[in-house]
DNA sequence: CTGAAAGCGCTAACAC
DNA sequence: GTGTTAGCGCTTTCAG
C-alpha cells in the first residue's frame, strides 16, 4: 500500500478510527485512553490532554459496540409501542424519552401496529441488542413473547393498561374503570338508549377492555347497550363520523354514544354538526384520551383524560430505580365537557 | 461451584446464553452453529436440526452486538427528529418505520427538541453505534454535526426540507415556497391587512422560512405584513389561540391570518368561534400541515397538506437503493378549505 | 499513574 | 459439510 492509499483510506475511514489510532498519536496505551475517555482511574493532566487532541484531530468516535460487548451492558432500551398513529403512542414516546434521556439511556423503538407476531419479532430482536431494560405496551402477549420477556434477565415494563398480571413493573391505568366510568356517567346524566361506535379492537385489547366494561357496566344496571358499529379500520376521525352515521341510521333513536376514543367522537361530532343533530340535546357524545384539540374546542368533548406521558415519564425511571416489581396505577381524569 | 449453583446460573443466565453453549449441546463447531443461523453455505439436514433443538431448549437468543463487531454492519438506523408533539414527526417516523421494517432495518430514535446542541450530541451518540444510516431532520445543523455527517462513512437523509444545501440524499419539500404559495392565495382571495401569528420559530428552521418567504411575497406584492404576534412557547391549539386574540386585541381592523401551523390556525379558530367572528367572512384563516382533522372538520381549513409519511418511506428506501446523492422534492398541496 | 494481556460473543476465511 | 484460527474494538484485571 502505498503513503497515498493510506492517506485515502484513514481519510475515509471516517468513523474507523479506532482506539489504537487514538493511543498511537498520542504515545499511550489503548487502556490510557480508554480510562482518559472514560473518566475512569486516574491519569496525569499531560497525558489527558495529549490524548484528547489525538480524539480531536483523528475525530475519533469510539464504537459503543465494542465497549458494550467488552463491559456488558449497553445504554439501549427497547420500546415497543403499538401504533404511530394514535397519538397516545407519540405522547407516551415523549415521556419515556424524556426520562430516558436523563438518565443517559436511548431509546430503540419498535412499532407492532397491534400485531401480536411483529410484537414477538421485535423483541427478540430488540433483545439481541442486550438492552438495558425493555418497555412493551399492554399485558397481553404471546407466550412465546412472555417467555422471552420474563426469561431476559432485565427489567421490563408494561405500559398502558393496568387490569391483568405483570411480568415486572406496570405503570398505567385501568381501561376497565374507565369504561364502567363512562357508563356511569352517561346513565346518571339520563341517557337511557346507549349506543356504541368503535374501531376494530380485536387487536386493541385496551380499546376492548374499556368497550367490554361500558357494556358490562350499562347491563349491570339493567339499561343494557341499544347497538353498536364496529368500524373494521383502526381508529381515525372518518372512521368515527362513518361509524356513527351507520348507527343512526339504524338506530336513529339513541340518545348517547359512547366512541373508542377521541379521534372517533370527534369524527362523530363532526357528522352530527354537518347534519344539524345538536349535542348534548339530540346526541350525547363521549370519547376517550383526552385529547388537546377536544378540551379546548369552543364545545369541549367529554372524555377521559389519560396521563400517558406521564405513564412514559414514571415507567422509564422505575426501570432503573432498583426497586422492586410493581404496578402503578396512575389513574385518568373524568373531563366533563359539553357534550354529554 | 455445585451443579445447584450451576442450574441456578444457567437458568437466570437468560439472555447471556452464548453460541459456544448451543454448539456444545448440538455437539458442532460455532462456526457451524452460526452458519445454520444465518442460512450461509450449505449444512446437513442432521445438523441444522440439532442446532435448532440446541437454540429452542436453551432459549438462546443471538447477541448482535458480538455479531456486528465481527461482521461489520449494524442493521440500526439512527433518526434524529426535532420533536413528538407535533404531529409531523410521529407521521414521518410511521413512513420510515414502515420502509426501514420492509428492509430489514430498525430505527433507533433520538429527539433533539429542537436544540442544536441536543443534536450535535445525539447524532454523535447515533454513531457511535456504528448505525447502517443516518436520517436526521433540517438541512440545518451546527458545523461540528455537519462535519460529523460528512465524516461518518455512511448514508444520511435530511428530511422535510429541500431550501438548502444537502450533505447526501435530501427529502422534503420547499417551505419557501409553501409559504409563498400562502400568501399568494391570500392576495388572489382579496385580502389586503394581513396578520401573522406564529410559535416561537428561532429554532424552527423550517417554520422560519415559511414565516420569511410568506413576508418577502407580501412585500414584493406590495401588501406588506401588517402585524404579527409570535408567541414564547413551541406551537400549540392554546398558543395559536392566545396568539390570535393579541393580535386582533392590537389590530382588529385585519382580514387575514397566517398561522404557523395547523395546530396554532386551529387555535385561532376556536378564538374566533367563542368570540363571534365569522370565517371568513371577518377574517381569513390559513395553517400549513393538513391535520386530518383540519380537512375533517365541518368547515375545513385551508392549508397546505405536506406529504411527511412519504418522505419518510421515501428517504428510509433511497437510503439502501445504492443511488447517488440527490434531493427530491416530494412537493406539497395546496387544500382550499372554507376559511379563506 | 500506566502498560500488557486476556477476553466479551460472534463471523470469516481457510483448511480438512 | 464442518472445524480451526484469527480477529472485530473495546474494557478490565493485574503488574509494575
Amino acid at each position: 500500500m502505498t503513503s497515498d492509499q493510506m492517506r485515502i483510506r484513514s481519510a475515509r475511514a471516517g468513523a474507523s478510527v479506532t482506539i489504537t489510532d487514538v493511543a498511537q498519536l498520542a504515545g499511550v496505551s489503548e487502556s490510557t485512553v480508554s480510562r482518559v475517555l472514560r473518566e475512569k482511574g486516574a491519569s496525569s493532566e499531560k497525558v489527558r490532554r495529549r490524548v484528547r487532541d489525538a480524539v480531536e484531530t483523528l475525530g475519533y468516535v469510539p464504537n459503543r459496540l465494542a465497549g458494550t460487548l467488552a463491559s456488558a451492558g449497553s445504554n439501549l432500551v427497547g420500546v415497543v409501542i403499538a401504533s404511530l398513529g394514535n397519538v397516545v403512542f407519540p405522547d407516551l414516546l415523549r415521556g419515556v424519552s424524556t426520562a430516558l434521556d436523563a438518565a443517559g439511556y436511548q431509546p430503540v423503538i419498535g412499532v407492532t401496529d397491534y400485531d401480536v407476531d411483529r410484537e414477538e419479532k421485535l423483541v427478540a430482536a430488540m433483545l439481541a441488542w442486550r438492552p438495558a431494560a425493555l418497555i412493551v405496551t399492554g399485558l397481553d402477549h404471546s407466550p412465546r413473547t412472555s417467555a422471552m420477556l420474563r426469561g431476559a434477565g432485565i427489567r421490563i415494563a408494561e405500559v398502558l393498561d393496568v387490569d391483568g398480571e405483570g411480568i415486572d413493573i406496570v405503570v398505567g391505568y385501568s381501561n376497565r374503570a374507565a369504561g364502567e366510568m363512562s357508563a356511569m356517567l352517561l346513565l346518571r346524566r339520563g341517557h337511557r338508549r346507549i349506543g356504541y361506535v368503535g374501531h376494530d379492537v380485536s387487536h386493541d385489547h385496551r380499546a376492548e377492555k374499556r368497550r367490554d366494561s361500558f357494556r358490562t357496566t350499562l347491563a349491570r344496571e339493567g339499561l343494557p347497550l341499544v347497538a353498536e358499529t364496529i368500524m373494521p379500520s383502526s381508529s381515525s376521525i372518518e372512521s368515527g363520523r362513518d361509524g356513527l352515521a351507520l348507527l343512526l341510521a339504524a338506530h336513529p333513536d339513541l340518545d348517547a354514544v359512547y366512541f373508542s376514543n377521541d379521534d372517533m367522537a370527534l369524527g362523530g361530532l363532526f357528522h352530527c354538526r354537518s347534519h344539524g343533530i345538536g349535542i348534548p340535546g339530540d346526541l350525547a357524545v363521549m370519547g376517550y384520551n383526552g385529547l388537546d384539540i377536544t378540551r379546548l374546542a369552543p364545545q369541549p368533548l367529554t372524555t377521559i383524560l389519560t396521563p400517558r406521558t406521564r405513564v412514559g415519564e414514571v415507567a422509564a425511571q422505575l426501570l432503573f430505580a432498583g426497586g422492586p416489581a410493581e404496578t402503578v396505577d396512575l389513574g385518568f381524569e373524568l373531563i366533563e365537557g359539553a357534550t354529554v
